[in-house]
DNA sequence: TGTTAGCACTCTACATCTTTGAGTGCTAAT
DNA sequence: ATTAGCACTCAAAGATGTAGAGTGCTAACA
C-alpha cells in the first residue's frame, strides 16, 4: 500500500509529534530527519498521505497531525519489527521493589500501577487479579462462640474471603469439622466460579442430619463467593495528564479524570476484550467510551500458572510513546507473572 | 470589634461572594441587599472593612473579596448563633442507602464519602474507622493442613485481620485450641493497642510446654497488628474542584488534584488534630499544607460507642457554602455513629 | 518523469491598542 | 452621618497589525 519513502516520511512525523505535539511542517521536517529529498517532495508526499488518511491538518495552511490510522499502522510496524526489548536489569530492579515493598496482592498490583506510571509518565491502570479462577483449596467453619462460627473460604492464595455468621443453635466444634471436611471433600480443586454451580445442585442432600446447619451455611458461602467477584482497580499518576499540552484545557482534563474515577467504566475498559494474551493496544478512536476517544490505552495481561487473571496498563493521549510503553509493560507483565508463580508455589 | 452595620455588609460580601465567586462592589451590593443606605456609604464601610483586615482588592479599583479573617469570623457567627440543623428526614434517608448498601465497614465509609460529595457539590474526604481502637475481642489459631495453621484475629466488628502460618512440625487441633484458648483468657478485652504491649512483654513464658509453636506465633500476631495500622483514606468528587471558576486555571487544578492524590498528605491533614468532638473547620492560610491554603476543610467524626473512630468531611474553596455543608456533615455523623452502634451491639 | 526552487497565499499566535463597564475614593452638599 | 457626583483606575473583551510557519502550485531541471 505504502511505499518505502512514504512510511519513512510518515514515521518521520509521528516520532516528531509524539515529542512535539504540534503540527508538523514539510520544511522542519526535512531539516530534522535526515530523509534524503527536499521539502517540496517531502509536501507532496504529505499530500499524498492526507489523502490516504494518514494525515491530518488542524487548519487550511498548518502542519500535519497523524490520524489514528496512522499511529495503528505505526504500531503495527512496531510489533511486527519485534522492536519491543525487555530490559533485564530494569526487571529485577523493578521485581526487587515488588516484592520488597508489597505484603498483600492488592498492594502488589497497586504498587505495580505506582512504578509503572512513574516511568512511562503517563496514568496507569491496573486491576486486582480475578481470583474466582483460583483455585479454592480448602473451606473452613470455626466455632467462635456459641452459637457464632467463623466461615472462612481459602484459595491457592490465602484467605480468599470470610464472614461471621450465628446460628439458632449451637453446634459443635466436631459437628462443624464434620461439616467442614464433607464440604472440602466434595469441593476441594473446583475453581471458585466452579463452586458456585455445585452450590446450586444442591450436594448436600446426604447430609440430612446437618441439614439445618447447612442450609444456614450454603447462602452465606455463597454471598462471599459473590463478594469475591468485587474487583478492584486501581489507577496512579492520574495529574499527569495535566503534563500534556493537549490537555491545558481545563474541560478536557475534567473529563478524563471523571473517566479515570470511574471504577465501573474503567473496568469496562480493562475488561473490554477477554484476557488474552499479550500486549494490547487501543487507540483513540476504537476506544468503546467517546470520553477517551483521544485517548490511547496500551494494557498488557499477568498471569497465575497457566491462567490469566489480570491485566495492567497505560492510558494517555493518542499521542503516546507507543514503543516505550510497550517496552516497560513487557517488565510488568513478566514480573507480575513470575511473583504469582512465586506465590502459587508456596502453598 | 465590628459595628452591627459593619457586620450585615461584611455578612451580606461573603454571602454574595460564596455565590458569585466574583469581587463584590458597593453598588451592586445595594442593589442586591436591603442594607438601608446608599452605596456610597457601603463603599466606605468597606474602607473600613479592608483597613481591618477582612476584605481584600485584587487590584486597586476592584471589588472585595472576604478574606480568610473574614470567613473564620463568618464561621464562628454561624456556629454561635447555633445555626446549623440537623434534617431528620434527610438524615434517615441517607442512613436508609447506607444500611442497604454497604456490606463491610470500609465500604460504608466510601459510599459515605460519595453521597457526602453529592449532597454538597464538594469533594468528599473519609477515613476508615481506626479500628485499632476498637477491642479485640477473639484470637483464634486453625489447623488448616498438617503444618499449616491460620491466625485470626476478631475484633468487636467481626474480623480484623488474619494469615497463614507454616509450622516446622505438626501440631494438633487440641493443641492449637489449648494455645487459642490460653492467648484469649490473656488477651481478651484489651484494645488492639494496648495488646501490643502485652505481647513484648513476654506474658507466655508459663506456657513453656508449647514454646515453639508459641514463638512462631507471636511475631505473627505482631505482624497482623501492624498491618491493621493501616489507614484508609478515600476521596470522592476530586472533579467537582473543576466546577468552581477559581479551579479553572489548570495548574491549581493539577495542585488540589495531586494533593488529593497524596494519600499520606491526606491523612495528615485529616488526623491533624486528635479526634476530639464535633465539627471542624480550617480555612485557607490555617492548613498545613501550601498547596491547600486557599482551600478550607470541614471535617467531623463518628464514634463507635464512646470512643471517636474516624474522620468524614469536605474539602474546596475558601468561598464554601459553609452552613450547607456543616448541616450535611452532621447528617453524617450522627448517622455513621448510629450504624457503628448498631453493628457493636450485633456481636 | 520525478525532484526541486521559488513564490503567492493562508492562517495562527502574539503583541499592541482601544473601548467598555464596574468599581473606588474623594469632595461638597444635604 | 449620609449621599450624590465626578474623576480616576483597571481588567476584560474586541480590533488591528505583524511575524512566522506552513501549504500548494508552477516552471525549471537532471
Amino acid at each position: 500500500m505504502l511505499d518505502e519513502r512514504k512510511i519513512r516520511v510518515l514515521c518521520a512525523i509521528i516520532d516528531s509529534y509524539i515529542r512535539v505535539a504540534e503540527p508538523i511542517g514539510s520544511r522542519t521536517l526535512s531539516k530534522e530527519y535526515d530523509l534524503g529529498v527536499s521539502s517540496a517532495t517531502i509536501r507532496n508526499e504529505m499530500s499524498d498521505l492526507e489523502n490516504l488518511g494518514y494525515l491530518n491538518k488542524p487548519y487550511t495552511s498548518s502542519g500535519r497531525v497523524p490520524s489514528d490510522k496512522a499511529y495503528r499502522f505505526y504500531v503495527n510496524k512496531i510489533i511486527n519489527a519485534e522492536e519491543i526489548r525487555m530490559d533485564i536489569e530494569k526487571k529485577e530492579e523493578i521485581k526487587k521493589i515488588l516484592t520488597r515493598e508489597s505484603r498483600e496482592i492488592d498492594q502488589l498490583i497497586q504498587n505495580s500501577a505506582k512504578i509503572l506510571s512513574a516511568i512511562t509518565s503517563y496514568t496507569a491502570l491496573a486491576i486486582s487479579p480475578q481470583i474466582k479462577k483460583i483455585r479454592l483449596k480448602h473451606i473452613q467453619l470455626v466455632p467462635l462462640y456459641d452459637k457464632e462460627i467463623l466461615v472462612i473460604l481459602v484459595g491457592d492464595s490465602g484467605i480468599v474471603n470470610n464472614t461471621m455468621l450465628r446460628m439458632d443453635k449451637s453446634i459443635s466444634s466436631d459437628q462443624l469439622n464434620q461439616i467442614s471436611n464433607f464440604l472440602n471433600k466434595k469441593l476441594k480443586e473446583f475453581t471458585i466460579d466452579g463452586l458456585e454451580d455445585l452450590i446450586k445442585d444442591d450436594i448436600f442432600k446426604d447430609m440430612y442430619k446437618f441439614k439445618e446447619t447447612i442450609d444456614s451455611v450454603i447462602p452465606i458461602i455463597s454471598k462471599l463467593l459473590e463478594d469475591i467477584n468485587d474487583i478492584e482497580v486501581y489507577a496512579d499518576g492520574v495529574t499527569k495528564i495535566f503534563d500534556f499540552p493537549e490537555y491545558r484545557d481545563t474541560d478536557k482534563a475534567k473529563s478524563f479524570i471523571s473517566f479515570i474515577e470511574d471504577k465501573e467504566q474503567l473496568i469496562n475498559v480493562l475488561l473490554n476484550d477477554p484476557l488474552n494474551n499479550g500486549i494490547e493496544i487501543t487507540i483513540g478512536d476504537e476506544n468503546i467510551y467517546d470520553t477517551i476517544k483521544d485517548c490511547s490505552l496500551i494494557t498488557t495481561t499477568y498471569k497465575l500458572g497457566d491462567m490469566t487473571i489480570g491485566k495492567i496498563g497505560v492510558i494517555g493521549p493518542t499521542r503516546m510513546d507507543y514503543l516505550m510503553v510497550m517496552n516497560s509493560l513487557k517488565l510488568f507483565s513478566s514480573n507480575l507473572t513470575e511473583i504469582f508463580d512465586m506465590l502459587l508455589s508456596q502453598w
